[in-house]
DNA sequence: GTGTTTTATTAAACTAGTTTATTTTTTTCG
DNA sequence: CGAAAAAAATAAACTAGTTTAATAAAACAC
């Protein structure tokens, strides 16, 4: 039997109290765990109807690949957080792939509307997400990619140890180059 | 008497359903009707509690100023269109200021909150929010100023035309002296 | 372990976009 | 209308970040 654990947990923290059993058996039966290596592929640019993650374990990272074929990561998601492209059931321009191996809990667009009517937290998360992409977008436009660099090293510094330097890079929206640039000027700052 | 027919058709709508003579009491309790003269500021960074804003006639900006005290506008609206900082009750880093004259009917963040309940669509609506968001953020770091002009004439022509010129580059992120240049360039191409 | 592939570094020439300053055009308003 | 203020254009010198290419270091696989 898999563990759902987890996912208990996380709908009794933001429901604020504990779960039915009757609730526990309709989380497990919209839920799917899944499983994914690093580098594969969860979804493509182009599919329809993607799904929404609950990270229970690893990283996964969501990013779009421009006319040029250059990769832009737009999120990563790490434990304990949701990652999805919230335009579906509309066809994606987004690719969703594991950065490690990853577990996750999946739920379709259609039951995710279901449970987001019973559990109100969900769309205030939606809102987070929204806040959250503001403070980036603003971030991005108007500091430098050294600066952006710094914040995420202070905001999620395991996040920094975790993703190859390329994945970063692409994340602060410099080459891999530049950003090498960076942390050498930083180390030679340092002392 | 104050005119509320267009939020009254905006609910009406979403709702997909005439409004009751309670629902409309209801409206008018709780939405404030106001109006804001060009460059009149609506709210700054700083301010706490900010409200929500449905336009009915007119033109907002929201923006930030950075570090070196220069302006980028995040998001504009207009006629049938909410803007607001979905961050309140919380300490807002934005500035809402009117372009033109502006009449719009605000309404606070908790009152906000309890006709979403009954208006389900009203989150939908932060979700779409959240999409065009991602589609900007995308846009701006994986294409040149040149095509996100570009791109802006297309989708939102009249908004090129009711916008000063340097309200648009910091739209898009870039010096008022290089838009100019890329529409002199632009000008050069078309003959 | 050592050979292969992936990731990171460095250098040099380049470009998209900035800055500052001056001039021209357009808008505002008494 | 005419004067003053606001917005846009142009030019020139500059810089943050890119590109390409070559080298070095780490990680992976058998």
């Amino acid at each position: 039997m898999e563990d759902f654990s987890l996912l208990y947990s996380y709908f009794e923290k933001i429901g604020n109290r504990e779960l039915t059993d009757t609730e526990k058996e309709e989380i497990v039966s919209v839920f799917r765990k899944e499983t994914f290596n690093k580098k594969q592929r969860i979804f493509n640019a182009g599919d329809e109807n993607t799904r929404h993650y609950y990270i229970e374990k690893g990283l996964l990272r969501m990013y779009i690949i421009d006319q040029s074929g250059k990769e832009f990561n737009l999120l990563f998601g790490k434990e304990r957080q949701w990652l999805g492209d919230l335009s579906t059931p509309a066809t994606t321009s987004y690719y969703l792939e594991a950065v490690e191996k990853t577990t996750v809990f999946s739920i379709s667009e259609s039951a995710f509307a279901s449970i987001m009517s019973k559990y109100t937290e969900l769309s205030a998360n939606i809102r987070r997400s929204y806040i959250f992409l503001q403070k980036r977008f603003v971030a991005i436009l108007s500091k430098t990619a050294e600066e952006n660099y710094e914040e995420l090293l202070n905001n999620d510094p395991d996040l920094v140890q975790r993703l190859p330097q390329y994945h970063i890079s692409s994340y602060l929206g410099v080459t891999p180059v530049f950003l090498s640039k960076i942390i050498a000027k930083r180390a030679r700052k340092k002392d």
